[in-house]
DNA sequence: AATGAATGAGGGTTCATTCAT
DNA sequence: GATGAATGAACCCTCATTCAT
C-alpha cells in the first residue's frame, strides 16, 4: 500500500516538475497540458487524476516555489546571526533578489503573483505543511527590541514595495539596474519600518 | 479624403470601445476577436486592418486607460491649487485611487500593468498626442521650493508603491481595505519624498 | 489491444481512401482537411494525430497509388512470360500507361510526380513492406542474359522519358494520342536501352 | 495617349517584375496578391486591371521565361555556327542547362512546365510578338541534310525526356549531379534524333 | 484609370476534456 | 489507477475580390 501511494506521489511530483520547466521555458500559455505529460512521461488522463487544470497546477506551483524562496533565505538568515528587524527583513529581501536576478524565468513566472496574491494562496491551502511565513515574520518582529503597531501594515507594504519595485528594477534595469536601486529600496523599507515603531515618549 | 479617414478613425475608435467593454467583462483570455468585431460591427478582417492582434489592442488600451487616469487626476490637480510636491503627487494619487475603486474591473484590467511597464509604453510610442506625463512630473519637481535628488528613483519608487499595495488593497481589503489604508500609504510616499530631499546643511 | 490497433488502422485507412477520392475529384488545392473528415466521419482532431497535414496525406497516397500501379503491372508481367529486358520494361510502361488511360484523374494526381519524386519517397520511407521496386528492376536486369552499365541511369532515363512524354501524350493527346505515340516511346526505350548495353568485342 | 499607354505598360511589367520575384523566392502558393502589389507599388485593385488573378500572371510568366531560355539559347547558337541538328539540338539544351544550374529557383518555378505545358501556352496565346519557336525548330530542321519524319514526335520526345530527366538530374542529383548525367542524356537525345531521320536504302 | 478600405468565407491547427479499455 | 485515442468547439488569421471614391 505504501508502495502504491509512493508511486502516486512521484508521480504528481514528475508532473510538477514537468510543469515548472515547461512553465519557465515556454510560458503558461503556450504550454499545453499535453507537452506536460509528454515530458513526464504519464498519460494524458493521468494529469486530471491529480491536478484540476493548468492553472490549478500553475497556482500549487506559485506557492510552492515562493516558499523555496522565503525558506532558503529564513535559512540563510538563521545562520547569519543579523539583529534589528530592519536589517533581518532586508536580508531576507536582499537573499531573494539575488536568487532571481540569476533565474530571470522564475522572476518572471512568479512575478507579481510573488507577492500577497501568493502569500494569501498559501495562508488559505491547508495543504502546505511547511511552516506558515507570515507567523515567522511576526515571530521576528516580537523578539525585535522596538515595538511596533500595525504590523499587518507594514509587513504588507514592504513586502508590496519590494516585489514591484523589485520586479521592474531586476527585469527592466530602469530607473537602474537593481544592484544599484537596493540602496535606494532598503532606505525606504528601514523608513517605512520605522514609521511603525512605537516611540515612547518617556 | 477627409471623409475616409474620419471614417477609418472611427472604425478603430469603434473596435476600441468594443475590445475594452469585453475585456473588462470577460477578460482578455475569454475575449475573442470574433467577439471584438461583432460587438464593433465590422468584419472580421477589419480588426487586422488597425491591430496586429489581441495584445496589441490591449497595450494600446493598457496606455490609453492609464493615460485618461492620470490626465483626469492632473486635470483636478490644476483646479485644487494644491501646493507642494508631497501634496500634489499624493493628490493624483488619491484621485486615480478614488477612480479606481468605483470601477473594479478597470482596476483589474490594467492592474499591475498600471505603473511602469504601462508608462514605458506611453514613453516609447510615438503615437500619443498628449501632454508627456514625465515631464509633468518632472515640472511638478522643478517647482516644489525643495530640491529633490534622483527624481527618476523617487517617482519610479512611489508608483510601484501606490500602484502595488493600492491594487492589493483595494481589490482584496487586505490587510485593510483602501480607504483605511491610504493614511498608512501616504505616510510612506511622503517618507520617500522627504528622503530625496536635498538638505542643505547650512 | 489487438481491438485498438485496428480501430486506428481502419480509421487511417478511411482517412486515406476519403483524401483520396476528394484529391482526384476535386484536386488537393481545393480539398479541405475539413473535406476529409467530413467525408470520413471522423472528427477534425483525428486527422492530425494521423497525418501531419494535407501535404503529408498526399504524398503519402502518391507513393502508395504509384506502388498499386507498378504491383498490378509486376503481378501481369510474372503471369505473362515475357522474356527479354526492352520487352519486359515496355510490358510494364505497357500497363501502367493502359491503366492510366482509363483513370485520368489518377494520372493528373501522380501525374509528374509518378516518377522519381515518388519513387525516391519510396525508398526513403521505410514504412514500405512491399517489396522494393527498386530492387525488382535489379533483379530484372541481372536476368537478361545481356550485360548492362550504367543501370542506375539508365532506369532514371526511361522513368523519366516514359513519365513525362506518357503523362502529356494521354493527356493532351499531341503530338499523338498515347496508344499512336506508344510505337515512337517503346523505339525509344528500347534503344537507350540498347545503348546501355555490354558489348562484348570479341 | 502614347504617354499614358506607356504608363500603363511600365505598370503592368512591374507587377510582372514583381511576382517574377516573390513567385521565385516565396513559391506561388505563400505569395499573395497583396505581395505583388506591394512590391509593384500600386493599389491592389489595380492588379485586376491587368491579370484575372494569380494564376493567370503566373502562367503568362512561365511562358515569358521560357521564351527568354529559348531566345537565349537560340542566340548563342546563331553566334557559335554550329552544324547538324543533333549538335543544335544538344547546343541549345546544353545553355538552357547550364543557365537553370545557377539558378535553380528558376528551374523550380518553370519545373515541369517547362515543357509542353508551356510550349501549348506559348503556341495558344497570341499575346506573344516573338518569334515562334516551334517554327525555329522547323526551320533547323528543314535546313539539316538529312530528312526526318515524324519530327513533331521527334522534338516532343526530346523536350518531355530533357525537361524531365534534366530537372531531376539538377535538383536532387541523382542518379548522378546533371555534369555527369550529361553525356548519357546526349547519347539519349542523339539515338531518338537518329531513328528519325529517313535513311535512304540506296 | 487608380485606389485601398472593407469584406467574410474559409482553412488550418490546437487542445482541454472525456471515456472505453 | 492508468491509458491515450477521439473529440469538436474554438480561434486565429489570410486573402481574393469588390466597390465607393
Amino acid at each position: 500500500m505504501g508502495k502504491i501511494d509512493e508511486n502516486k506521489k512521484r508521480k504528481k511530483e514528475t508532473l510538477f516538475n514537468s510543469a515548472y520547466e515547461l512553465f519557465l521555458s515556454k510560458g503558461i500559455n503556450s504550454t499545453a497540458i499535453s507537452d506536460i505529460v509528454e515530458k513526464a512521461g504519464v498519460a494524458k488522463g493521468t494529469f486530471y487524476l491529480y491536478f484540476k487544470d493548468k492553472y490549478d497546477i500553475r497556482n500549487k506551483l506559485i506557492v510552492h516555489k515562493t516558499h523555496e524562496l522565503f525558506r532558503a533565505a529564513k535559512s540563510a538568515l538563521d545562520d547569519a546571526q543579523v539583529s534589528g528587524l530592519d536589517a533581518q527583513l532586508i536580508f531576507i529581501m536582499d537573499h531573494i533578489i539575488d536568487t532571481l536576478v540569476v533565474n530571470i524565468p522564475l522572476l518572471n513566472f512568479i512575478s507579481k503573483n510573488l507577492v500577497m496574491g501568493a502569500l494569501r494562496s498559501v495562508l488559505l491551502t491547508g495543504e502546505s505543511t511547511d511552516a506558515d511565513f507570515y507567523e515567522i515574520f511576526l515571530d521576528m518582529v516580537s523578539q525585535d527590541p522596538y515595538e511596533y503597531e500595525d504590523v499587518d501594515v507594514m509587513l504588507f507594504t514592504i513586502v508590496e514595495l519590494a516585489g514591484s519595485a523589485g520586479y521592474n528594477s531586476i527585469l527592466y534595469k530602469e530607473p537602474l539596474p537593481i544592484h544599484q536601486y537596493k540602496p535606494f529600496l532598503y532606505r525606504s523599507v528601514r523608513l517605512i519600518i520605522d514609521s511603525h515603531r512605537v516611540k515612547n515618549i518617556s
